[in-house]
RNA sequence: CGGGGCGUAGCUCAGCUUGGUCAGAGCGCAUGGUUUGGGACCAUGAGGCCGGCGGUUCGAAUCCGCCCGCCCCGACCA
């Protein structure tokens, strides 16, 4: 391919609403350019990138024995409304209403899609099992689309869905696109990190999330320094502490005046003691009901893991209106004591090794101080509520601490069950003329993610570092003299790489060496090869490598070899 | 959705406070010339309803209002 007539608009400044490397350097090296907040354009390079890592996903997934379709864009809403997704999905999904007030969802994903289609072509469990998974764009109208290619509104994924008579076949199906995730992320050179995730109240056990740990991520992962605990954030456990032995068996309740202090910061400061000798009281609504949770004053509760625990369905904090009328207090002055009966409390078991703490006094500008549990209030229910963080105790294994990271989700395996097989009528009769919602999983990767993330993951000042595998071209062949000669021979040799197996481009426009140079940095071709005045002069040509600078100077027939062996060193 | 910021040439930005030689610079682009191993130099030129609509005014890129778009932070932490 010839640079010259070929369409690679780089820029020499990054436009102003790119900020992170993988945005900015995609938008100046002319992959992706942005059509709308969120939605973006693929250019030739981008698209060349963008289809070489869907051929590595393709190629792993079908050799793990998934089998590939093409599901539409648009799904009519009733089948949405079978699963009460069409509810339940909100503003996240985008919606298009066809010329007979028709609704359709433009696919955020496609398990009411895929199991639909299960559903009226597979009856028996001799049809089972089945793994179907597609490449395809998806839409989500996300809160806040960000960071280029990272969260956009219209993003590729890798979609599959595994179909299985029992719950072993499914146990199969998972560990099947577990080995095909780590060589997938393997072949695209993302050192991820496996963790454990939660797939909120239904989602059940074992599902697991790729991360590739970078500043540019959303996510946050906490990994143990001596064992293989490795979890999202979200659903980290807490160790459990020893509860106090010893309790005061004195009540020295005491009311005290906080005019204002609605924050953990003012009332400790005005109590004179550190925050986590302070409770915080925050009240709920969950499923119908009013629920206090309590943290100690210098945690942050895990509203995820406070779902969990309820076992809610729809969970939200309470209003202001609705706290004044449950405690007859604004906000900043909840606390268990007194509380109302029908008021379920549910205590983080940090609590459990606390006595003498502080609380909100259910009353305006004021706190008490010297509570203790289960003598100045009840706990319903212990959980574990907190938010873990950086330097905690591993809960795993004895001597091992967390560390904190954040990082992008790339790539998603959930065990779904019968969540959606059972609405949808998914049923398959069983050797025994049973019939059985069939078992189903779902496993995703987010394909433009990836693109984004080879490239946080890959870059240095002058531009990004492609690995081999996805670079948009492996070799750029440089011709920087204007001497016919020499721009022949260059062209030669181009061809002659591609002849010999290798992705060329050749860079024959008409700009200065200067230019060329800075433009095969920043685009990030895997290896240069100069021809310049020294092919002349000298009848040697160079060889570079863009991610250790390494060089070697040949001749014109030795390049094939060198790139070989110096690919087999990348 | 809340908070903040920003919309002026293809890109990066100045001008706005104090309305009137205010349609500007650099890069990019076109043409000519000189250059040619790490984003060259000189000359000439093209290119903008100053995001949109409305208002104030003799006069608006500039002041006011509404709308649209884009970016960042947050989106329960009492």
């Amino acid at each position: 391919m010839k640079a010259s007539s070929y369409y690679m608009p780089t820029l020499r400044q990054a436009p102003a609403e790119a900020d992170l490397p993988s945005h900015r350097l995609l938008l100046r090296g002319g992959f992706i350019r942005q059509v709308s907040a969120g939605v973006f354009a693929f250019l030739p390079l981008g698209l060349r990138v963008l289809r070489k890592v869907e051929k590595i996903i393709r190629e792993e997934m079908n050799r793990a024995g998934a089998i590939e379709v093409h599901m539409p864009v648009l799904s009519p809403s009733e089948i949405w409304e079978k699963t009460g997704r069409w509810f339940d999905y909100g503003p996240l999904m985008l919606r298009v209403e066809d010329r007979s007030g028709r609704w359709f969802a433009l696919g955020p994903t496609h398990e009411e899609v895929i199991t639909s289609l299960l559903a009226r072509d597979v009856g028996s469990y001799k049809q089972l099992p089945v793994n179907l998974y597609q490449i395809q764009v998806k839409f989500r109208d996300e809160l806040r689309p960000r960071a280029g290619l990272i969260r956009g509104r219209e993003f590729f994924m890798k979609d599959a869905y595994s179909f299985d008579v029992d719950r072993d076949g499914l146990d199969r199906a998972y560990d099947m696109m577990y080995e095909a995730y780590r060589r997938i992320f393997a072949r695209l050179s993302l050192p991820t990190v496996i963790v454990e995730a939660e797939g909120g109240v239904i989602g059940g056990s074992d599902t697991r999330e790729f991360m590739l740990p970078s500043e540019s991520g959303e996510d946050t992962i906490l990994i143990c320094d001596n064992c293989d605990y490795r979890t999202n954030a979200e659903c980290a456990y807490s160790r459990k502490p020893e509860p106090v032995k010893e309790r005061n068996a004195l009540t020295n309740r005491e009311l005290v005046e906080t005019p204002g202090m609605t924050t953990i910061e003012q009332v400790s400061e005005f109590l004179g003691c550190s925050a986590d000798q302070l409770v915080k009281t925050l009240l709920y609504y969950a499923d119908g009901r009013f629920v206090a949770a309590l943290v100690r004053g210098d945690r942050e509760l895990n509203e995820l893991k406070l779902q969990v625990a309820l076992g809610a369905g729809e969970l939200r904090m309470a209003t202001p209106e609705e706290i004044l009328e449950l405690t007859g207090a604004p906000v900043g002055f909840s606390g268990p004591v007194g509380l109302r009966d029908e008021i379920y409390i549910i205590a983080d078991h940090e609590i459990a090794a606390m006595t003498e703490f502080a609380v909100g006094a259910n009353r305006a500008d004021a706190h008490l101080v010297g509570v203790d549990w289960g003598k100045d209030f009840r706990v319903d229910e212990w959980a574990d509520l907190r938010q873990v963080v950086h330097g905690d105790p591993c809960p795993r294994c004895e001597e091992g601490y967390l560390s904190m990271h954040r990082a992008i989700e790339l790539g998603h395996l959930f065990k779904l069950g019968t969540k959606y097989s059972e609405p949808l009528g998914a049923v398959v009769d069983t050797p025994g003329g049973e019939q059985v919602p069939v078992v189903m999983g779902c496993y995703g990767i987010g394909v433009s993610r990836c693109v984004a993330a080879i490239v946080e993951n890959g870059h240095d000042e002058d531009g990004i570092i492609w690995p081999l595998a996805v670079a948009p071209f492996q070799v750029v062949v440089l011709s920087l003299e204007r001497d016919e000669e020499v721009a022949r021979r260059a062209e030669e040799l181009a061809v002659a790489l591609e002849e010999a197996g290798w992705e060329v481009l050749l860079d024959d426009r008409e700009e200065r060496p200067g230019v060329k140079f800075k433009d095969a940095d920043l685009v990030g071709f895997p290896f240069q090869v100069v021809v310049g005045k020294r092919l002349k002069s000298e009848g040697v040509v160079e060889v570079r490598c863009r991610k250790d600078r390494q060089e070697r100077v040949v001749a014109p027939h030795g390049v094939a070899t060198a790139l070989a062996e110096m690919a087999k060193g990348t």
